[in-house]
DNA sequence: CGTGAGGTTGATCCAGGTCAAGTGAAGTGG
DNA sequence: CCACTTCACTTGACCTGGATCAACCTCACG
C-alpha cells in the first residue's frame, strides 16, 4: 500500500489506496472491508492444500472481498497484477442494498466468463484476449494506449501457460504490430 | 422442462421443475425468473460472435439467471449437464434481501474458483476433479455412490479437453477403481 | 431391427512443456 | 560512479501429452 489520497468526486468524498505490480492486497483469512477496483487489475487466488491457485481476476469497476461482509473474513488471496487504485465499497455500513448486490453479482458472473475464456484457444490468443482484456477495461475506446505488463508469472498463471510460452507469445504479438515496447515492462497496444 | 411438482417442504410449499440431461432450460436474451439448483448440474454458455462458449457450471445450491432481476432478461444459456431439479429463487418478488443476495455472490465466487480449477493441471486430474465435483455437491460424506455421467462433449467443454481425451481418462478412472460403470451412463464412485 | 447419436480405441502429429543457457535492468554496497 | 548481485525476461533444443483423424462399437429408440 503505497499512498493514500482523498479526492473530490462529484459531491462526495472518496478515499482511495494506491498499489504497486506485485503487492498483496489481502490474504485469505485476514479481517478486512470490501474493495471497489478503481483502475488496474487484481488476481484473487485460492490457497489450496499445496500451493496458491489463480481463482479469478478482477479488473476496474469489480468489487473484491465481498464474503468479508458475509464471514468477516476474506476468502482469497489478492495481489496485483497490474499497478492499481482501490476504493472502499459501501462505506457506510449496515445491510448493503439490493440494486448494488445485483450489480455486483452480474459483474461477477461476467468476469467469470471472461476468466474462462483466457483458458480456452491457443496460447497466442490466450495472451492477445488477456492483453485487450487488460487495456479495454482501463481505457476503453482509445485507438492506441499504454498498458503497464503483469509479470510473465502472472500472465502464465492466468492463462495456464509457462512464462516461456507467454514470451514467445508476446514476442509475436509485437511482431504482428499489436504491442510496442515502451520501456521496461511497459508498451503501447494498438487497440484500432 | 419434464413435470412440475408441488412439494410440501418444512412449513412452505415450494414448486421445482425437473429437467433431462441436455435439455436447454433457457437462452441468452430471453425473459424468465431467476433459479436455485436443487440437484444435478448445470452449464452456463456465453454464446459468443462465432460460437457458444462455456462461461460456468453450477451445482445444488447454486443460483442462476439472477441477472435477469436487473436487466430483465438472462446473460447465458443455460443447459443441463446431469439431470437436476430447479426451484424459483426469491418467490416473493421486489427487492431481494442483502443478506441472500450477499450469499449468493460468495458462492459465484467460489464456483468461479471450481471451474478454474478444473482447466488447470494434466487431463486425468481435470476429468477427475469434474466427477468428484458433481458427486460431491450432489451428495456428499457417502462412501460410495452413483452418479448419471455428462456426456463426453459437456465434459470436454468444461475441462478444455477433446471428447476423445475424456474419454481415455475416464477408462483410467475404471482402472484406478475410482468408477465402476453401473449401465449407460451411470456409474458409482468411490469417495472413500 | 435398423438407424443414429454417443462412446471407445488406435495411429500420427504438433503446440506447448521442460530444460538449459544466455541477456538486460534495477538495485546495492563500496 | 562503478562492480556485483539478482530477478525477470528471452531464446534455443528437445520431448511429450493431448489434438486430430479414422475406424469401429453400443445403446436407446422408433
Amino acid at each position: 500500500m503505497q499512498q493514500e489520497s482523498r479526492l473530490g468526486e462529484g459531491t462526495e468524498e472518496k478515499i482511495t489506496t494506491s498499489y504497486r505490480a506485485g503487492e498483496v492486497i489481502y490474504t485469505a483469512g485476514s479481517r478486512g472491508i470490501a474493495w471497489r477496483v478503481i483502475s488496474g487489475s487484481v488476481r484473487l487466488d485460492r490457497n489450496g492444500p499445496d500451493e496458491s491457485l489463480f481463482a479469478s481476476l478482477a479488473l476496474r469497476g469489480d468489487v473484491i472481498g465481498a464474503e468479508t461482509l458475509l464471514f468477516g473474513c476474506y476468502s482469497f488471496d489478492a495481489r496485483v497484477v497490474s499497478p492499481c487504485v482501490l476504493g472502499p465499497w459501501l462505506e457506510r455500513q449496515g445491510c448493503p442494498s439490493g440494486e448494488a448486490l445485483l450489480q455486483t453479482l452480474a459483474k461477477v458472473e461476467h468476469r467469470t466468463a471472461n476468466a474462462m475464456s483466457l483458458r480456452s484457444g491457443d496460447a497466442l490468443n490466450r495472451v492477445r484476449r488477456l492483453i485487450l482484456m487488460l487495456v479495454q477495461e482501463d481505457a476503453p475506446s482509445v485507438p492506441s494506449t499504454q498498458i503497464a505488463l503483469p509479470t510473465l508469472r502472472d500472465m502464465a498463471d492466468i492463462t495456464d501457460l509457462t512464462a516461456e510460452t507467454v514470451s514467445r507469445a508476446i514476442s509475436k504479438l509485437r511482431k504482428e504490430g499489436l504491442l510496442n515496447r515502451e520501456g521496461w515492462r511497459h508498451a503501447s497496444i494498438r487497440t484500432g
